[in-house]
DNA sequence: CGACGGCTTGAGAGACCTCAATGTAGGTGG
DNA sequence: CCACCTACATTGAGGTCTCTCAAGCCGTCG
């Protein structure tokens, strides 16, 4: 079964996330549409960025799907963290940043540099926000990873998946595309593609969730994250 | 046996740790001294900030261990990260933060509100760094736990400790003060203390590694990393 | 001295991995 | 249009790593 690509493309789906984690001006999205628009094609397995190389840019996600990721001296490879449609990678906030992790496309995508946040208060706020996100990621990451189940880090994984797109916009009806492969998926959560398999049967038969070619079906995400004891993730007390 | 209080409190440990990061002025030491001294001291097991909670100021660690943890439903722990002398915590970069993970004092500790960088620029240099830095442990933890086998966890991270430390000048001889439980560090490494305890006694037949009365004796840290595949984690191209 | 917290060890069970083979869908070239 | 190839998914059998439960030990402190 080949992956398809995402059927629908969702433009600006990268301003469209920005866009909810601070009030923007108008000025900031007209600068981040340009920058989708002047957005760069990769394709899937490509390097974005390579540990240890010099940062000199933040880029974004427009579409499609990537990750950070280390690789041991013998091969093994863990998936540090995905990078969905509206995230930032390549953080630069000390001088002279060295990247602490490679990036790689996993699937064919669109990146953009993001618009520099030095002139716009509110876009600075945004990165921000985007970068508080992210490290509540790496250490929900830590969390499965340490002392989840490979049943629960699954589910866990999938949920926090469906929190974000849905942050972005790309959930219809607890569905949306999930373009990666078990092996990837398995990288992401610390377990061989095989057991990864096995233990999505079981999930599978046990009906709350699907997942074939590339779109996943969430039957009850909210039952199911009561039961996986999960709570949403959220950085800032602020409504807006 | 029972853990014994650092032989030698270290005064001024963080206050050297964060000079070292970031070239800072007669000004900023004063005021990072002036906050050192007017820590507050904070016995093992209080929680110095809850999950969920408003962070309203950034804290560094003076002297003692503490740690981020995050807590399962069903009693699960998973220690985050470690917090060490000169550490910051309570990030606060946007507005109105919400801590995303809870902060444990592992020993008696003392604990400082971190002076403001607002006014120096060279201060906010090193904090950038030092969430920088503290990134990067973040994403090593991550690979070790997704990809290391108990031993090689161990291995790894009594070397980034080390690492750590040795920035901190807290390390004399590849020698320094470890004043955790087998029980918080198996936490810190998804594994059961047990396991831990098992895999401990392997190390030291091996005679590279040497943990007693609260002291870690690496024999051949050089040789430990390159065995272990480790290289120091660098943020910066900078020098200075 | 007894209680307590932490360390150590044993025996057995369970989760997850490795190796290996098979299945399946798409893509490509003849 | 078929044969073949590739990438991914699936399944089986057996092994290893890590966990659970439980007991004993050791040093410290009251």
């Amino acid at each position: 079964m080949t992956r398809a690509e995402p059927s629908r493309f969702s433009p600006y789906a990268a301003t469209r996330r920005l866009s909810r984690l601070a009030p923007l001006t108008d000025g900031d999205i007209r600068a981040l549409q340009a920058a989708e628009a002047a957005a760069r094609y990769v394709s899937a397995r490509s390097e974005l960025l390579h540990e240890g190389q010099e940062v000199t840019e933040v880029r974004m996600i427009v579409s499609g799907w990537a990750a950070t990721v280390r690789i041991l001296a013998d091969g093994r490879r863990q998936i540090i963290g995905l990078l969905l449609p509206g995230d930032l990678f390549g953080d630069c906030r000390q001088s002279r940043p060295l990247a602490n992790s490679s990036v790689v496309a996993l699937t064919n995508a669109v990146v953009a540099v993001a618009p520099p946040a030095t002139t716009s208060e509110s876009l600075a706020e945004a990165y921000t926000l985007s970068n508080a996100f992210a490290d509540a990621y790496l250490m929900a990451q830590i969390v499965r990873l340490g002392r989840m189940s490979a049943r629960e880090r699954i589910i866990d994984l999938l949920l926090e998946l469906h929190e974000r797109l849905r942050l972005t916009g790309l959930v219809t009806r607890d569905e949306f595309e999930l373009p990666l492969t078990q092996e990837i998926v398995a990288d992401a959560l610390g377990l061989t593609s095989v057991h990864l398999n096995r233990m999505l049967r079981d999930i599978r038969g046990h009906g709350d969730v699907e997942w074939r070619g590339g779109r996943l079906i969430l039957r009850q995400p909210e039952a199911l994250a009561l039961i996986a004891g999960r709570t949403p993730v959220q950085v800032t007390a602020r409504t807006f």
